[in-house]
DNA sequence: AGCACGCCGACT
DNA sequence: GTCGGCGTGCTC
């Protein structure tokens, strides 16, 4: 019946449907089917049409062929999806249990056909003069016009030459005109490009290595100012040059329009930006212009790694260590990892750059996955500001219990003075559920998992976020013997109100946007800021990218506690390239700027390393802690979220499901490669109505695999009746 | 996810 | 008798 079979990934369908389709080739499409290109195939009962692609091309196949159906069409003339992405498909579905067609929304485009416009030119190989044209010469209108250019659209013509539609069908039918569908991108062209700058000692060595070693990855740990953007723009020239396209990665595109427009003015139109705030029409017009290799330099936020490129130079990824390069939705993947396997299947190369590489990163960079480069001096001798460690527990003792300390308070009064700037940080919103003593800043943590634990004011406890152990709220402090321990608050909601009191005559403006969903207000508050109309900003972490101001003297972290206290376990690391990255908002200009850590407790080591720029003391310190208490480099932690809107029905089922697990996994937990703990409610328990359980798993890398399998069976094999799953591999963040 | 099949209660 | 309730199971 059929000779040629396509294997196909569908896309759209539920968990239960999640699998490979076998479909019949028709003989008229033989020659058109390929893998990577999509199809249109029937599927189920009813006639509806839906879209897949190939992931194969077999002459057998194993399924009852009375079942199998023929496929109605192939999209693509040439693959969109090459065979080595379609590996890195079947990689994401195993790696981070997702769907098939989770991991297929990726890579293929939202088609608009929009942006293909209809165009008729005059037939070559026909002599014209031979044709005899009917009365009303509006078809001799058209060829005259056509002969004195190569093509023109319908829509032009039409309007043009004032005449219908059908003369020109007509003068097709006649086989005089050929159509042809014309996609039309407007060039920004007319811009002056930037030379490249002469790279210093350092710059040089990184270029070199990156481009004579063996290795495929390389970790560009470089301090802010060290000219890393420099090596990435040379590398990925001497790509263009052998006309191979690259990748350029950065953590959020409108908090990187310096970044971005240093790329434009030196590779002009080669760039296609991919922004995740372009209309589907747009994002589509810039995908198509990579797919048909008139940019070859994909400049955008992570979705941009999956951009049609089958001759890959480099992946470039800024700042690293930035959470915004895990995906929050399925799948779930880490834009870090999937690089660095991209690189090692398809030829080409992954350079990572931060000046706070991931603990993650840097491990990898130590055990010799990949290569490391170290980038310490500045390309100008810029003065690196002064972080002050202010405690708190004196504040309280010199009777000033308000969220500013004296110095920084000063501060704040002599930038004011002199017309200069201010940035304050606080804390992620929502979590102060930590208890801590105000006087020698001890915290309440578990002492399996090393994690702030979390006040519940059900039973008066603490519980864990990870293992759900409890204690009892302590009364008094046990290491100073205190009564000031308490719940930590930084009264978030009232700071704007606090400072504006504390300078009445100052512009205050509040950015507390925690993802960027509004583009607009945030480049309004950006503006307004660079035009010095704001004298202080307040904002969350946001603020530590971007905002580059040389009119910046004052940055002041006004509670680093609330970082470090964050039930996760990579709380301090977080807390470290944050600290850093504020510290580098001020005195960017001639300024010399000041910087200011508020904590009660000055002497954690994440506030020292910060202090004196130490990447060392936090590595060897945190790599420490992260092996005793088997975290992740040393271990994978899993964490699968189970999210409804029905409490009762979401308790149930967590709890049952849990028990499925716990029955699986009794030989890995016997032998002591596996940890599972018990559900536990997730740190915010209701979000936008709904309920949401964590369950965490801790498994070795030989046994990683096995619980994989187990964690499908249970979860994925199925929809689950009014609750959503939600998995995670070894990433924890709010 | 759809869609059909199928096995039970109240209707012209 | 049969219309339709939605529980169950299949889709290359």
């Amino acid at each position: 019946m059929y000779n040629t079979f396509v294997q196909v990934i569908l896309d759209n369908l539920s968990k239960s449907t999640d699998q490979i389709y076998t479909y019949g080739v028709p003989d008229s499409l033989i020659n058109s089917v390929e893998e990577g290109k999509r199809v249109k195939v029937n599927f189920g009962r009813g006639k509806n049409i839906i879209d897949g692609l190939i992931v194969s091309v077999d002459s057998a196949c194993d399924y009852p062929i009375e079942k199998i159906k023929p496929l109605i069409a192939v999209t693509d003339e040439r693959p969109i999806v090459t065979k080595e992405m379609i590996k890195i498909l079947f990689w994401i579905r195993e790696r981070y249990i997702c769907k098939y067609s989770d991991a297929l929304k990726l890579m293929v485009p939202y088609e608009t056909q929009s942006v293909y416009e209809k165009h008729v030119r005059l037939k070559e190989d026909k002599d014209i003069s031979k044709y005899k044209i009917n009365k009303t010469g509006n078809q001799l209108k058209v060829i005259e016009y056509l002969k004195s250019r190569k093509s023109e659209s319908v829509a032009q013509l039409i309007e043009k030459l004032n005449v219908s539609k059908a003369v020109i069908n007509n003068l097709i039918k006649k086989d005089v005109l050929e159509e042809e569908l014309v996609f039309e991108y407007k060039d920004r062209t007319g811009h002056e490009l930037d030379e490249p700058l002469t790279l210093n000692e350092d710059q040089k060595k990184a270029c070199e290595i990156i481009l004579n070693s063996d290795k495929k990855a390389f970790l560009l740990h470089g301090v802010t100012g060290s000219g890393k953007t420099e090596v990435y723009m040379n590398i990925i020239s001497e790509y263009l040059r052998e006309g191979k396209q690259s990748i350029m990665l950065v953590p959020e595109i409108s908090l990187t329009a310096q970044t971005i427009d240093r790329f434009k003015r030196r590779f002009g139109n080669k760039i296609a930006v991919f922004h995740s705030k372009l209309s589907k029409k747009d994002r589509y017009i810039q995908w198509l212009r990579v797919y048909n290799k008139e940019a070859y330099i994909v400049v955008g936020a992570r979705s941009a790694l999956f951009a049609p490129i089958d001759n890959l130079g480099v992946i470039v990824i800024d700042e690293e260590h930035e959470d915004t390069y895990i995906s929050g939705t399925a799948p779930k993947y880490n834009t870090v990892e999937v690089a660095i396997k991209m690189a090692y299947m398809s030829g080409g190369k992954v350079i990572l750059g931060s000046a706070t590489p991931s603990l993650n990163t840097y491990h990898m960079a130590m055990t010799g996955r990949i290569e490391l480069i170290e980038m310490n001096k500045r390309v100008k001798e810029a003065q690196m500001p002064e972080i002050e460690i202010i405690n708190m527990a004196d504040e309280l003792d010199k009777g000033n219990n308000s969220i500013i300390s004296e110095v920084l308070y000063e501060s704040i009064r002599k930038s004011l003075k002199q017309k200069e700037q201010v940035i304050l940080f606080l804390n992620k919103r929502g979590y102060s559920g930590f208890v801590s003593c105000k006087k020698c800043g001890y915290t309440v943590r578990c002492s399996r998992c090393d994690v702030s634990m979390t006040y519940h004011l059900v039973g008066n406890i603490m519980k864990c976020h990870y293992c759900g152990s409890a204690k009892r709220m302590p009364g008094k402090c046990p290491r100073c013997g205190s009564d000031k321990i308490e719940q930590f608050s930084a009264g978030t909601q009232h700071v704007e109100k606090l400072i504006n009191n504390l300078f009445p005559h100052a512009r205050i403006e509040r950015m507390d946007l925690d993802s960027m969903t509004d583009t607009e207000a945030y480049e309004n508050i950006y503006n307004d800021f660079k035009n010095k109309k704001i004298d202080i900003l307040i904002g969350t972490q946001m603020l530590a990218k971007g905002f580059d101001f040389p009119n910046v003297t004052t940055v002041g972290v006004l509670s680093a506690d609330a970082l470090l206290n964050l039930p996760f376990y990579n709380a301090s690391e977080k807390t470290f390239q944050l600290i850093t990255q504020v510290s580098g908002r001020a005195g960017r200009g001639d300024k010399i700027g000041r910087v200011y850590i508020q904590t009660y407790e000055p002497g954690n080591f994440i506030i020292k390393a910060a202090k004196n720029n130490d990447y060392d003391l936090f590595l060897r310190q945190e790599l420490k802690l992260r092996k005793e208490f088997a975290f992740p480099p040393f271990i994978n932690i899993i964490n699968i979220c189970l999210i409804s809107k029905n409490e009762e029905e979401l308790v149930k089922t967590a709890h049952e499901k849990y028990l499925e697990v716990k029955e699986a996994v009794k030989e890995m937990v016997k032998e002591r490669s596996l940890l599972l703990y018990r559900p536990v409610p997730h740190n915010i328990y209701k979000l936008n109505n709904e309920y949401r359980i964590n369950l965490y798993i801790k498994v070795s890398n030989n046994r990683l695999a096995d619980l994989k399998k187990i964690i499908r069976t249970v979860y994925m094999e199925k929809d689950i009746e009014n609750i959503k799953v939600s998995i995670n591999i070894n990433t924890d963040t709010i």
